[in-house]
DNA sequence: TGATATTAGTTTGATGTCATACTATAATAG
DNA sequence: CTATTATAGTATGACATCAAACTAATATCA
């Protein structure tokens, strides 16, 4: 189906012009950029003392998804770079969050795993997000929201293969 | 800890538990952070030398929507904080792509202008950013990524709204 | 009017991230 | 088997960004 334009002037059949492409792809990055920092900030604001979404997001990984995993499958579930990581991880290890080990397997490689201490501070954690989660659920229209999903896959796939 | 809840079903008349919405709503913020993360990425590298997204979006939205904004005018456009506003004005008015003038109605405030050299730029950047824009443009489902507007606008506004 | 609160912009210090270059180990090709 | 190439992780330097504290000007209101 044909969509309709506001201007009207897009017909399917006329591709939109490379400044237009430009413009369009900017805003939409542009609104998926501000809706990235509002997020990260909400969920900062909100965690305890010195513990970045980033940090978080790496315990909670490890202990949805199984720890045992190596550096770079962390650096690839959240696409940053390898560098990136190690930072995380030391600061991680720096409050006995998660241990280290070598990878038996792969001399190059290692181990991460979540400690005692990690758990309990992920659940700590996740209570400090409880109220900021349930506000913004709140308000979410979910089934709005839900409709985006293929979308944002559709456009990290594309990204992905541009790279 | 009460509860085993790890691999529950969704009950779809059940409104969905508190670990769920967080679970949730990470997995949907993720996901942004990412796409966001990527796409800069995409358009530094191929900006030109010592030029950043933040940089040109200036620009582009000096010329696009009319200079003579207010830096604080500017940094609300992009969500992002006055004293990182005045970071990137410095920096374009180090290249002499801005003019900062006082502005006669508000002794606090300024005007921020595009000069020549400024606008020539954009048209350069412009250029440089053209042959990725068309890569991802190509390959975008166009249709299916218009689906998320909403979606997106919504996000943004509840988002806002919670500060 | 005069005290108080708000707003515009800057500064400072911290930090998450990237790109690049480097070391060590592993995998692959000749 | 040896040489080349690829991969895992670290180190370094740069930078965009934030939060918080600060100055100056304006707005509010009692």
């Amino acid at each position: 189906m044909a969509t309709r334009k506001e201007t009207g002037k897009n017909l399917k059949s006329t591709p939109l012009k490379s400044t237009q492409r430009l413009t369009s792809l900017f805003a939409l990055f542009n609104e998926i950029g501000i809706i990235s920092q509002l997020s990260t900030a909400a969920f900062n604001r909100v965690l305890p003392e010195g513990i970045h979404v980033a940090h978080f997001s790496v315990l909670n990984h490890l202990f949805r998804l199984g720890d045992g995993k190596t550096p770079v499958q962390l650096a690839d579930a959240f696409q940053i770079t390898k560098g990136t990581m190690t930072h995380t991880l030391n600061e991680l290890q720096k409050r006995k969050f998660i241990d280290i080990k070598p990878n038996p397997e792969d001399r190059r490689s290692k181990l991460v795993y979540l400690t005692r201490k990690g758990r309990t501070f992920r659940e700590h954690a996740i209570n400090s997000l409880q109220p900021m989660v349930e506000a913004i659920s709140g308000d979410l229209d979910i089934e709005l929201v839900l409709n985006a999903a293929p979308a944002l896959k559709h456009l990290r796939e594309v990204l992905d293969n541009n790279r």
